[in-house]
DNA sequence: GTATTTGCAAAAGCTTTGCTGCAAC
DNA sequence: GTTGCAGCAAAGCTTTTGCAAATAC
């Protein structure tokens, strides 16, 4: 299992206001298993807050990005142009969409780490946020796929 | 130089029946410099087929890139939530974006290849595409902005 | 001649914005 | 008491879609 930060704390740290509005929706992405839109974000969030606004949950994320607490995932827009949030873990990983079933798997290795240092070093290039997503067929999916003429 | 396919030849090896507008566009992208979106290559398309319709180059977009040969990045967002093109290259490569400055870098390294296998034999997943987009500050931005106080 | 593709115009999907009043500190 | 944030509603940007007419083979 991948760790991830506190966001609560870490939010708290950096000097963010806490609204009753972004306490929601931060609570929210900490406790979400699996990868959010932002609407499904919203629709969690009102459990906490009823009143909180979709605007709200756009600027909060908007907010959360630039920190660096959150990072922001396209899963090769597998469903529509929308983006998924996930809160920023210790180790870089990858995610591997199925076009099949749709189901995202998340990988992390030595090698991941190894290619993020030498792009640095290489093109002397300050690295704040780094995606690596792949598109294909799961094991699975790929089998069936072999079984049809 | 990372050597691209000659798409033309490609779709007609394909068996993709080749319209005057499909033709503008293919050869549009062909000879593209930089990464465009689709409103850009639209405009430059309409240079070859002055009607050339936008829907026409959402379509046929779609269609190179069902057929895995072109391939379509995000570039980090850096303008907004449009997409970019370019022609599939024989290497596997990744994007730098600076946020600074906006320059787009690409990179080409053993080490990306070889995570590549890595992933495919480690989670027995067959890949279609992959894409490896950083964000953060070239040399000289970074440079500038540690300037600053 | 027939199946596919196009242009057009409209809609859809996701996100951002301007403004006024409210909340955090 | 100030400053910044939230809610609301509207607009924005990019992409997709339905359909009749045109085109490729």
């Amino acid at each position: 299992m991948l760790k991830r930060h506190d966001l609560l704390i870490e939010a708290a740290e950096r000097g963010i206001r806490l609204t009753v509005q972004r306490r929601a929706l931060i609570e929210t992405i900490q406790e979400a298993k699996g990868h959010l839109d932002a609407e499904s974000l919203w629709k969690l969030a009102r459990k906490r807050d009823p009143n909180i606004d979709r605007a709200t949950v756009y600027r909060t994320i908007e907010l959360l990005k630039r920190h660096g607490m959150i990072d922001e995932l396209d899963l090769m827009h597998l469903n529509g142009e929308k983006h998924y949030y996930e809160v920023k873990t210790q180790k870089d990983h990858l995610h591997l969409a199925c076009f099949g079933c749709g189901k995202i798997e998340e990988f992390a290795t030595p090698t991941f780490e190894r290619l993020k240092r030498e792009i640095a070093k290489k093109n002397e290039f300050s690295i704040q946020v780094m995606r690596l997503e792949i598109g294909g067929l799961c094991r699975r999916c790929a089998a069936q796929e072999e079984a049809l003429p």
